[in-house]
DNA sequence: GTGTAGGATGTAACCGCTTACATTTCTAAC
DNA sequence: GTTAGAAATGTAAGCGGTTACATCCTACAC
């Protein structure tokens, strides 16, 4: 690759002009950006980013932390992260923490020992204090699926003790009486807040919450297969069943069909999330909208807002989980 | 941030010996070094990445390009490719091509201007001509889902035309003879390699290739809907179907179990990929595995044994796709 | 005690760029 | 034709590391 030095010995100019050209700052007279330009192209330089970062000390480049780089949630966050950066002329450098402790706080020096200009951190395992910390640090930093107190502006984050509140609600007000959960994992906070939503529900519609109807799963499709087994055996009838994401559900649902039971006639099933492939399932599962979409976007725009000082951006922090009824669901006499 | 100066300083040692102990590289004498790690654990040193880059030219980061970061097969080749560099003590930066030319090049130039030690591409509306450039040019390449001849070994590709081939084959072999088809976008080298599979297939039995049966889709499952309505409209009854990929069959599914067909009774139908959501479809779809997982785990192992001289790993170029029957598929007289 | 080889450490140049400041060139008013 | 002031360009010092080479120790053989 050719480099800056080279550029300006050809067009017979120095380091700062070329630079100058490059940045297009200061002024530079029209007949040297040509001469620059042209040397340029003809020895197909292009900017050592490494270089200009180290210089500059900023990178144009927002690293992104989540758990998993697979899957319909996380992938759907990444591509709109990276859609509102690219379109501002800025880059993503993503890693994956696999919610465990040791590897997002790695992965978090990784992205500052980059230069990153700013972070998203979607994370499970580390602690509200340690994301306080490193604020303190200098990094500025967006935390996604958590609220934060104190860190208001750099939260994007949705009540899901009220989406699965919601859910739950929905199977009473269909009639049913007879309720069951699998939960997420229980020390992921949003997997404790689901089952508080519902809980909520049943004890404020005066219904009995039975330790034995709840299957604690980890989000995958399996954990959700093996939490519909568990449930069954207890031998305990229920109607109505909530899983705390969509891909528990598509799990709960292939159990339940195996065994011949019909969904929805002799059980209703709602999910949480509304990934795309919830209307590829037969029945198309009812579920909690999760508008994990627009909540990339706002993340990039925080970022754009505290870093970039972009003007003028709708931001939205805090979202509203919404029911979505589908044929997963129906009426219990 | 500490800089390596600092340390330095607090050790009472010069910069080179400070650099030898983050690199354990030549001598140091015990003393000293404990002398220096303890300088750099009160300061929270920790060397920064890019300046390491600016000096020695390497990166310690592969760029991945990927058409999409979302979707249910880009996330598996993400996440294994992520995987097996982490576990190399490598990293990743990912960005997305969108299958657009334009898009595709800025992004391989990003790549390259962060000195990235190598590239993975996936890449779709850039021309074989144009890698091979890239490659004399310096950095070290591997090419995935395409065959680029005299890349053999840069190359992870699997036999498109092939698993087109086995699954409309075996759709002929259930007794079906009037087939349809969904291809995927032909102007990119997967679509058309499925059709040719397809077309081989008929020719091979004896059967017409009928264009009117054939509806050209863009892989995403609206555009199998709307293919499975426009071969709905022909008017030419058929009894088998193969999608060019998973989700365009799921599409197909949902209008024609709109239109009251039952699947496989009135329809067989088999998707190609083999992508997680398939199992959890009602039926459950019949398909081409597609071992993407490996094949995301190849391409990191080739950047491994090629530029980070890992030796003595299993690599595997090609792959064979095969069909997974479920129960989209029946027999017919 | 001296010489010497090899190990440990230090010095300084360099990686490719930016930028504060110095210098040169241009413009225009007198 | 001067000259002040602005505009354009050049100079050189970083950014935070690595590394070739120089220097300084130390231990050991004689």
């Amino acid at each position: 690759m050719a480099t800056i030095y080279e550029v300006s010995e050809l067009a017979g100019v120095s380091l700062a002009t070329v630079s100058r050209v490059i940045n297009n700052s200061d002024k530079v007279k029209a007949r040297t950006r040509e001469k620059v330009e042209a040397a340029m192209k003809t020895l197909g330089y292009r900017p050592n980013r490494i270089a200009q970062s180290l210089a500059t000390k900023r990178s144009n480049s927002v690293g992104v932390l989540i758990p998993e780089l697979y899957g319909p949630f996380f992938g759907v966050i990444l591509s709109n992260i990276e859609d509102e950066l690219r379109a501002a002329g800025k880059h993503v450098i993503i890693t994956a923490g696999h919610s465990d402790e040791t590897i997002e706080k790695d992965s978090i020096e990784f992205l500052s020992s980059c230069n990153c200009d700013a972070l998203i951190l979607h994370v499970y395992a580390v602690s509200d204090e340690y994301i306080e910390q490193l604020r303190e640090r200098d990094i500025p930093i967006v935390v996604m699926g958590r609220h934060i107190p104190g860190m208001d502006d750099n939260c994007i984050s949705i009540d899901n003790e009220y989406g699965a509140y919601a859910a739950t609600k929905t199977l009473i007000e269909l009639g049913h009486r007879q309720l069951a959960t699998i939960t997420g994992p229980l020390w992921k906070i949003d997997g404790e807040q689901r089952l508080a939503g519902y809980r909520r529900a049943l004890d404020e519609s005066g219904l009995d919450f039975n330790r034995n109807l709840l299957a604690e799963g980890n989000y995958e499709e399996a954990s959700g297969r093996q939490g519909m087994r568990q449930l069954l055996q207890q031998d305990i009838p229920f109607t109505g069943l909530m899983c705390a994401n969509d891909e528990m559900a598509a799990g709960a649902i292939a159990v339940a069909q195996q065994r011949g039971m019909t969904i929805p006639d002799d059980l209703s099933i709602i999910g949480f999330d509304n990934v795309f492939f919830t209307t590829y399932m037969n029945p198309a599962l009812s579920t909690v909208h999760y508008p994990i979409d627009m909540m990339g976007r706002m993340a990039a725009r925080c970022v754009l807002r505290d870093v970039y000082d972009k003007k003028g951006m709708e931001i939205q922090n805090q979202f509203e989980p919404k029911v979505v009824l589908r044929a997963s669901t129906s009426g219990h006499a």
